[in-house]
DNA sequence: CGTTAGCACTCGGGACTAGAGAGTGCTAAT
DNA sequence: ATTAGCACTCTCTAGTCCCGAGTGCTAACG
């Protein structure tokens, strides 16, 4: 299964060569724009042998080469030499981010962002969890007599608020002692923890346990729900989308609700940057599309995932190289907020 | 300015038709559709007249005639009948509406989600706030030594957080007794007043001050930062948008940061529903966009904004009284939370 | 006078054709 | 093994033609 040195030299340079100019590649073209010490003839010899292979393929007869899902994923095992990212261009990056608020939603829009810049693709980060949501601290504040603002803090400084309707007018004293008494008993838990907690609860306590646990559970899952996403208007430029129907084919791939199915964020749970190509994914509507994800966070266990969406015509040294580098930085941001080691302050 | 009996009946006729077909419409296929007591050549005369005096337009020799923004404008003040809509439609949306939770920002997608649907274009609805935030509560949850969540409950039920460094270790007893002090001193207080109060402060206090002033100023301005848009998708697939020129011109107005530049809020700060048609609105890129604005909210003054984006062949009436109708319910919906009064349970 | 029939004229768009350009695959020579 | 040469294929663009829908005008009509 592994080529001739020539004929993966010439792969590679197929691969430059579509991914620069988005039209198939001809012999004649490559031996000239790269000077090769070969003919054309040559040239179309070793490409013919590329195509039985399965590495490249060909629109129609006389048309270049276009490389194949296989071809790229050879490409990206064994052909691309992923260097680093140019210090200067990781210092632009780490600039850009350093540029962030302190909330949370802020940094996963501007990784987004700064990630769909840097690979001219649209790019999507999660915001960052825990395995398992535990409850910090609530907090009830009267809004008028029935009704009162339920805030759960969560560990890792997850907030979420909802309005909760008493049966009953509620002063704020009230409202008071039942929070203090759900912290004593329940600071710590998880969902399924404070579901099977003993713990002696009045009717009105059981009530706002209750909202607790469901707003603990649904964090819990999802993880895309308010994921940042930039970048659809960079990706829809490039000359694959000409048609108005192709567009709407990305749009769908993009539309919120629809990226837990399109973007298996399990894959990336392991170490290190995962790439699918085209087929790769067995979602039909992702077979002309590449992805390049990543989880970020601590060691500790905290973190989120990272994904760059783009035609399986990408670039995808440098999208790996900067999703790596990404990830590793957000990791680190995360670390100085929520960790007890201090983050290596330089790279 | 006000047109002949006859001809208003057939800029109103020209309408329908275009908004049905999205293609100009001629004198022949007028006469036979609607099966007019006029012969062809009458209906041009008429034509040609309607065109003189600007409500609708000609893009070529030869081709049928299309509303002009003026002829949408006068069908709009004058011509069109707005009738209630049907109560089985009241009815469904109100069905879908009331399977909300208690998030502000779930009402908001929903009430998106089903605008959008009922008048199949694109819809943005803005998250309800007051003229002036004003502070409820402050809490402080220690995250690790030198961090804390810092969370800004506000008046009317929002809520914000963000992490807060401090430059020495704290405790959470720390904290809870900065918060203590801090609420006694500003709660019910609005950003300026917090600037300009003479409550003392240890300079630890003076920091979470700082920023619980900035989390209420911020909220403060903007308006869309968390607005729920839906409908894009549908809209995309209209006819005016073939072309994938089109189709990012529009997507680009749909940008989020782009909104409040192209969607003038401030228009629909009085009672009732506002229209803008095509050049009515200064930005260029809204040219051949109609905008159905509404304000939503209680009495009281809590509220935000909802508007339906689509090409300015739209369906006028059923939009306008989807929005007044949407608009007026969601009004009814906050009423229930924040306000005294009981909300009128039926329409 | 308002209305209508008739007709010449105008465009846009679809179908068809021709030719240029780029590229291939094969064969025979080096 | 490499290369030159060449016939062949296929797309893309421009040009042409023609149909159909629609207009605007004029002259006739009730």
């Amino acid at each position: 299964m592994t080529l001739t040195e020539r004929r993966a030299r010439l792969l590679s340079l197929i691969i430059s060569e579509y991914v620069d100019s988005a039209t198939p590649v001809g012999s004649e073209a490559m031996v000239r724009r790269y000077e090769l010490p070969f003919s054309s003839a040559t040239i179309r010899n070793e490409m013919a042998r590329l195509e039985e292979e399965g590495y490249v393929s060909h629109p129609h007869t006389s048309a270049g080469r276009v490389p194949s899902d296989k071809g790229y994923r050879y490409y990206v095992e064994a052909l691309m030499e992923e260097r680093d990212l140019p210090s200067q261009t990781k210092q632009t990056i780490r600039h850009q981010f350093h540029q962030a608020g302190r909330e949370e939603d802020e940094w996963v829009h501007l990784a987004a962002a700064v990630l769909a810049r840097a690979v001219e693709n649209a790019a999507v980060v999660t915001m960052p969890r825990t395995a398992e949501s535990r409850l910090k601290r609530v907090e009830l504040v009267s809004i008028q007599d029935t009704s009162a603002l339920l805030v759960v803090v969560m560990q890792q400084a997850r907030v979420k608020q909802q309005v909760l309707i008493f049966p009953e007018p509620m002063e704020q004293d009230q409202l008071t002692a039942i929070s203090n008494h759900l912290n004593q008993g329940f600071a710590g838990l998880s969902a399924t923890e404070i579901s099977r907690s003993q713990v002696q609860l009045t009717q009105l306590e059981w009530h706002v346990a209750n909202a607790v646990r469901e707003v603990l559970a649904s964090t819990d899952q999802g993880g895309f729900d308010e994921a940042a996403m930039e970048g659809v208007r960079t990706v829809l430029q490039k000359p694959e989308f000409a048609t108005s129907e192709k567009m709407l084919n990305l749009l769908d791939v993009l539309e919120r609700r629809n990226l837990p199915k399109f973007i298996p964020l399990a894959e990336a749970s392991g170490e290190g940057v995962t790439v699918m190509i085209g087929a790769e994914n067995e979602q039909d509507a992702m077979h002309d599309y590449s992805l390049v994800i990543s989880r970020y966070g601590t060691p500790g266990g905290i973190g989120g995932a990272m994904a760059v969406v783009g035609p399986t015509r990408m670039h995808y040294p440098r999208t790996i190289s900067t999703v790596r580098f990404l990830s590793q930085l957000m990791g680190e941001m995360l670390s100085t907020f929520y960790d007890e080691t201090p983050p290596p302050k330089d790279a």
